[in-house]
RNA sequence: GACCUCAUAGCUCAACCGGAUAGAGCAACUGCCUUCUAAGCAGUAGGUUGCAGGUUCGACUCCUGCUGGGGUCACCA
C-alpha cells in the first residue's frame, strides 16, 4: 500500500478548500518520520509558504486538522516547526500487512515490455580473476536481478576479451618457458597457469630491457637517459616477439591459433570453476576475437552522413569539441580499427541480437571518458538505443597500499579469496556448534553460502560509484552489518516458522485481523516492509544493489528487535500470536527476495 | 597542464537527490542466555561533514576558490 496515495488526495482537497490554491500531487511529497517524533509520515510545511501567506506552524496545524476530519485513515498528528507529523490509524497497518501477504510476488513489478541488455566481466584471458572483477560481476548479476524485478526482460552477456597483446604475452613465455606442462600435468587451476606465464612475460621481459638499455648506455652515452629507457622498453626483443606473434595469429598461423585456442580454453574452464562458485552466470557470451574487426562500417556511416572527417594520412576522426570533449580517433591511418571503433560495431552487434532499449555497460570508472565518448557518438548516429546506453562506473577496490596491480602480485586473488572465507566460515559454525547433525555435504554447501553472503554483501553495500578498501589483514566480518547477519536472522525466522507450523498456529490475515492494538515494533516492522517496492525501484533507477543490501539490513535489524522484545509463542491473546507469526513469516518472505536480488541465499538452518 | 571524480566518528561505510538533534557496523567500555538460534538485543563514549566564502527559512547535499587523494587526456585495450 502506497501511504503518499492515501494522503495526497485529502490534502489536495484541503489546499483548494481553504486556500483556493491547485497543487500537483508531485509538489506533495512525504518522508517517514524520525524515530524521536511521534508519527508515522511527515509533510514537510516550508516548501508551500511561497504559495500560502502563513506561518509554517499555523498551516502545518490547519492542514493536521483537516486530515483528521477528512480522512478516516489519519489517526492524529503533531506538529514541530515546519514539520507535520502523521499518525495513521491501526487500520492502515492491518490492511497493509494483508496485501503484503496475500501476495506471493511482493515487491516484484508486472512486465514493462523492455528489453535492457547488462554486461559484465568482461575478462582477460591472460589472467584469473581478482577482487576487483568480483566487485563488477557481483554488481552486473545483481543490477540484471533488479532490473528483472522491474519487470524488465533481461540479456546477461560477457565480453571475454580473448585477443590481443595480453595473451601473446602469456602465450609467448609459455612457449618459451612452458615446456609444454598442461593444468593436468601441473596441477594447477587453467585460468591460473596462464596467469603464471603472464607474469613470467613481464620478468624476463623486465630483464631483457634492463639488458638492452645497459646496451643503449654504453653506445650512447650523451643520450638523455629517460630517453634510451622509453627505446629499450619500445624495443625490447621480447615484446617484438609477441607483437610479431599477434601479428600471425591476425594472419591466421595454424600453430599460433592452435596454441592461443588451448590457452583460451584452460583459462575458460577455470573462469568456469570461479563463476560458478560465486553463483553467477550469463545468458550470452561474447568473444572479441570474432569482434574485433566490427564497426568499420559504423565509420564508414558516419564518414557518408558527415559527422566523421578524414586527415591526410587516411585516418579518420570525430569532434566533439562542441560537446565539451576532443577529437577522437576512429580509424587508424592505416585503416585498423580501435578499442571505441570495435566497441561502436559491437553495440549493433548487441541490439541486433536483442533489440533494447537499455544497455548497461559494468565497466570501472577509469572508462568514464571512453563512455561519454560512445554514447555521445552513437547518438549522433541516430542508434534508438544510443539514450539508453548507460555506463554502470564503479570505483576500485583498493588495498591499504593503494591500487591492485596484477602484474606487481598485489592482487586479491578471486579463488584464494573465496577459499578463505568458506574456511572461516567453516570453522566459525563448528565453535557455534548448531548444526552437528548435518550430512557434510548439507554442512559445506552452507559453509558455501555463508562465505559467498559475506562477501558479496561486503562489496554490494557500498555505492558503486564510490572506490572502496580491502584490507587483507581484517577479514570480512561475520557480525554486525553484514550479509551474515542478514542470513542469520532469516534462519532465525525459519525455526519459528517450523515452530509455528509443528503448533498448528494460523498466521492467515482472517486469524489475525482481531489483533489489539500493536506495539511499536510491530508497526515499524510492517513499516519496513512497506518501503519493500519502492526500494526496488529506486535501485533499478539508480543501478545500485547497495540500496537493496542496506534495505536487507534495515529490515533484518528490525526484525530482530522485534524479536528481542516481544515474545511470540508465550503470547497469550491468539489473535495477537498469529499476528506475531505472520509479521515473521512476511519478514522471511521479504528478506530473502532482497537477498536474492543481490545474488546472497537465505538459509534455514545455520 | 586541462578535464572528471572523491574527501563524513580511530577504521569501514550510510544519510530517502535541500529538511528536524548527521546514522550504522567494527574496535573500546557496560548490561542481557534455567523462555522462540547470543553469528543476537539494549546502552555508554566517539563529529566544527578537508579548509574559506556564498546562495536560503534551512546546506554533508547547490555555487566559487583553496588543499589533499584517485582517474582520464595513446594511431593501447
Amino acid at each position: 500500500m502506497n501511504i503518499a496515495l492515501l494522503l495526497i488526495p485529502t490534502i489536495s482537497k484541503c489546499f483548494e478548500e481553504k486556500f483556493n490554491i491547485q497543487l500537483l500531487d508531485s509538489e506533495i511529497t512525504f518522508q517517514t518520520t524520525r524515530k524521536e517524533f511521534e508519527g508515522d509520515v511527515t509533510l514537510v510545511i516550508f516548501p508551500f509558504l511561497k504559495k500560502v501567506q502563513e506561518k509554517p506552524e499555523v498551516l502545518a496545524q490547519t492542514i493536521g486538522e483537516y486530515l483528521v476530519q477528512h480522512n478516516p485513515q489519519v489517526a492524529k498528528f503533531n506538529v514541530v516547526k515546519g514539520f507535520l507529523n502523521i499518525s495513521l490509524s491501526q487500520a492502515v497497518w492491518m490492511e497493509t500487512l494483508t496485501q503484503i501477504a496475500n501476495d506471493p510476488n511482493y515487491g516484484l513489478f508486472a512486465a514493462n515490455g523492455q528489453k535492457v541488455m547488462v554486461e559484465y566481466s568482461s575478462p582477460n584471458t591472460n589472467k584469473p580473476l581478482h577482487l576487483g572483477h568480483m566487485r563488477n560481476i557481483f554488481l552486473g548479476y545483481s543490477v540484471a536481478n533488479i532490473l528483472k524485478a522491474n519487470g524488465y526482460d533481461v540479456m546477461k552477456v560477457n565480453l571475454v576479451n580473448d585477443r590481443g597483446i595480453h595473451i601473446c604475452k602469456s602465450m609467448l613465455a609459455y612457449q618459451k618457458f612452458g615446456n609444454g606442462e598442461t593444468p593436468q600435468s601441473s596441477g594447477m587451476k587453467g585460468d591460473h597457469l596462464v596467469g603464471h606465464y603472464y607474469v613470467v612475460f613481464d620478468r624476463e621481459n623486465k630483464q631483457a630491457t634492463a639488458q638492452l638499455l645497459e646496451e643503449y648506455k654504453a653506445a650512447y652515452p650523451n643520450e638523455d637517459p629517460e630517453k634510451l629507457a622509453e627505446k629499450a622498453a619500445k624495443n625490447s626483443p621480447l615484446l617484438l616477439e609477441a607483437q610479431e606473434m599477434l601479428r600471425q595469429w591476425e594472419e591466421g598461423n595454424p600453430e599460433i591459433v592452435q596454441l592461443w585456442q588451448t590457452m583460451n580454453g584452460w583459462v575458460y574452464e577455470g573462469f568456469d570453476v570461479t563463476y560458478q562458485k560465486m553463483g553467477v552466470d550469463f545468458d550470452k557470451t561474447y568473444y572479441e576475437s570474432n569482434t574485433y574487426l566490427l564497426g568499420k562500417a559504423v565509420v564508414e556511416e558516419g564518414l557518408a552522413k558527415g559527422l566523421f572527417f578524414k586527415k591526410e594520412d587516411g585516418s579518420v576522426w570525430v569532434d566533439l569539441t562542441a560537446d565539451g570533449l576532443d577529437q577522437k580517433l576512429l580509424l587508424r591511418s592505416d585503416g585498423t580499427s580501435v578499442y571505441i571503433t570495435q566497441d561502436l560495431g559491437t553495440a549493433d552487434m548487441k541490439y541486433a541480437d536483442f533489440p533494447m532499449q537499455k544497455s548497461v555497460y559494468v565497466v570501472g570508472n577509469e572508462q568514464d571518458y571512453h563512455f561519454k565518448v560512445l554514447k555521445l557518438i552513437l547518438q549522433k548516429l541516430g542508434r534508438s538505443y544510443a539514450d539508453g546506453v548507460y555506463h554502470l562506473s564503479y570505483g576500485m577496490v583498493e588495498l591499504p597500499g593503494g591500487k591492485m596491480k596484477s602484474r606487481e602480485g598485489t592482487v586479491v586473488d578471486a579463488d584464494d579469496l573465496i577459499d578463505e572465507m568458506v574456511k572461516i566460515a567453516r570453522e566459525r559454525t563448528k565453535e557455534l556448534g548448531k548444526i552437528d547433525d548435518f550430512e557434510s555435504a548439507e554442512a559445506e554447501a552452507l559453509y558455501h553460502a555463508l562465505a559467498m553472503g559475506a562477501l558479496k554483501y561486503y562489496l554490494l553495500r557500498v555505492d558503486p560509484k564510490k572506490k572502496m578498501l580491502f584490507n587483507p589483514e581484517e577479514s570480512i566480518d561475520f557480525q554486525g552489518d553484514t550479509g551474515v547477519y542478514i542470513q542469520y536472522t532469516h534462519a532465525k525466522i525459519a525455526a519459528i516458522l517450523r515452530r509455528a507450523q509443528a503448533s498448528g498456529i494460523d498466521a492467515s490475515p482472517a486469524a489475525f485481523a482481531a489483533a489489539p492494538v500493536l506495539a511499536p515494533q510491530e508497526v515499524e516492522l510492517i513499516q519496513t516492509l512497506a518501503a519493500y517496492p519502492k526500494r526496488i525501484a529506486d535501485a533499478a533507477k539508480e543501478y545500485a544493489p547497495s540500496l537493496i543490501a542496506a534495505y536487507a539490513y534495515e529490515l533484518a535489524k528490525t526484525y530482530s528487535r522485534f524479536y528481542a522484545e516481544l515474545s511470540i509463542f508465550n503470547e497469550a491473546d491468539e489473535a495477537l500470536k498469529s499476528l506475531r507469526v505472520a509479521l515473521s513469516a512476511q519478514t522471511a518472505k521479504v528478506l530473502k527476495a532482497a537477498l536474492q536480488l543481490i545474488g546472497i541465499q537465505a538459509p534455514e538452518r545455520m
